[in-house]
DNA sequence: CATGAATGAGAGTTCATTCAT
DNA sequence: GATGAATGAACTCTCATTCAT
């Protein structure tokens, strides 16, 4: 694949990216795409075989901005952690191009059909850096935790459950922050 | 619609239920339910005009167990709130005949198409409802919680959380009753 | 048939005329009757197998007033003439329960599928009618016609085509008035 | 839509003109207008959304002769009204390939359904035309008549009448011609 | 007679996918 | 590589018509 064929092929992730974002996984047609990319009904096939290879591939151009604040970490750790939190609060809440409506389809239909998702790779990895950084703040005394372990796996699923609120039923920022609290909490920190 | 009719669409409504827990809600046609009741193509239409119509048929028969464990709650609000939590567990991981794939995926096409989810009044009575244990729990002194509604909240976040890892990444048993465990916990709670 | 039968057969094709009024010949169903009727899908066909007997059955309960003006003529030849084109206008432009386009659409139906049509029996009657009287205006020198067959043929011509331009066009009042008067010359006739 | 398309969509319009001319326009489907052309199912709705833009391109495709003949009218008023009603003659009792009752229950189901038709302007537009000529030929002294506007609007409207006479209870070629006579004897003309 | 649930044929419509150019 | 016309499978939905009650 030459040059230009890997810039088209960026191209039309990104436009798919921006139907992705409105209109969920399951509804995007080949055709959507197409019309979305203004280019060749034939021409998609070329890149992608179906929409499903062409989700992943926005999946796998998204950057996690969260996860990086995690690896990337240098400040203190509760610093860290609630850059963390922060980030994912962004993420979750904002309203331009979220893809979060259309990851889960993914996932979900992945589950249905019994493949493997390319999500549950990333959601392992985050949830391990998130373990690893609080094991790290209690080494250096400034969070209080018996099983990181555990801690870690439980922020991950309160943050899924936040995710999944905002989307499906609408999450206020207040009530987010609400929550970003009881996660500190459970670490023995706190924002105020 | 005489009572005949009524068996009849309890009998559809039935049958679609275990066609959405197997296939989830958008890849269900009216076609695989019309097959799965071994009725005729025009035969559905009498009863229902769309899928939509179907799986909220199905969400409406489907009994809230958990829900009116806490409703119908006599004991001593600890215990309540143990049952709760595991009527929830057995709820997310059954194995068969789990619609809860089905729901989110009902959820976010609600959301997508900007129409109301007969499951978000579900979810906002269910977290009333806890909000009013804890709330019952803390004046009785069984339990301890500054804020029985961001409480009630945030606990409702968490099983979403669990429900949907279950469901796109898989939850072992234990690492559900560790969850269970924080959510006591922060009612000043434990199982031990 | 009973009696009561007869006051219900009369009753549908009464719902049904009106139903056709509204939208024509060809687009009315069974259903569409059925259901202006509020009797039962199996009701209808105890009474009629198509919606052509149907049709057919408003047609025949329809009177015809213009015609009847012709039959029951007793006064001056050109007062009668005029009666005639008067009704024949009240009919044609009448807004409500015109069933012209309905009936078009019915003898075109007719036509296509090669079968006969009851109106075609009714436009030579009237053809009849309306020569007779012409016949003996002329007789009676009220009237000047060389062929009064002719003529008659040509008025009911005319009017035929004031009828499909009024349904597809639109015909202003005042230009039916000025057709009337052409009518009316043929003859030697004049309103003024 | 490149050449062969052009070429395609006239070939399209063609088979249909003819399923049209046999079966009237309400009755016909796309399902028919595929068979006719022997193409796919989907092949057609590259090209027309439904068979009323199809029946519109038929439309738009057939030339209109006789308007024809009055527009490029160059001889004696009186040879070019005649030549004119000629023409209608033969278009109106051409026996293959008569659009006739399409084009009516066409312009029927456009009234119905309260849309524009593309047959009233062309109506509209002959209508002037010949008033232009009668107005020409008064001019000139080959003809008398007092009111050409009326008169053209009482000749098409004669005209329309022989075309649904025709169409819906058959006329002889005498009668056409008799009344051919009659429009001819309303601006003081005359084969004879 | 009357009902209305049930059937199944058939029309409409959309797209994934292919393939000649 | 790229195009876009063409195909055909799959679904949706509507009714005419039947038939047990």
């Amino acid at each position: 694949m030459g040059n230009k064929s890997i810039q088209k092929k960026q191209y039309i992730v990104e436009q798919a990216a921006k139907v992705f974002a409105q209109r969920g996984y399951k509804a995007v047609t080949m055709k959507d795409i197409v019309e979305a990319c203004d280019i060749s009904r034939g021409g998609l096939y070329l890149y992608f075989k179906d929409t499903t290879e062409v989700f992943e591939a926005v999946l796998a151009l998204k950057e996690n901005t969260a996860l990086a604040v995690l690896k990337t970490a240098d400040g203190e750790p509760g610093e860290v952690l609630l850059s963390y939190l922060n980030e994912k609060k962004k993420e979750i809440t904002k309203k331009k191009d979220n893809l979060e409506v259309a990851a889960f389809e993914y996932a979900f239909a992945m589950k249905t059909e019994k493949k493997d998702s390319l999500l549950k790779k990333q959601y392992q990895e985050e949830t391990k850096a998130l373990e690893k950084l609080i094991a790290d703040g209690v080494k250096k005394k400034w969070m209080v935790c018996d099983n990181p372990q555990a801690t870690a796996k439980n922020m991950m699923c309160t943050l899924e459950g936040l995710k999944v609120t905002a989307v499906s039923y609408s999450v206020s920022s207040d009530a987010f922050d609400q929550a970003i609290e009881y996660m500190l909490g459970s670490v023995g920190l706190t924002t105020k």
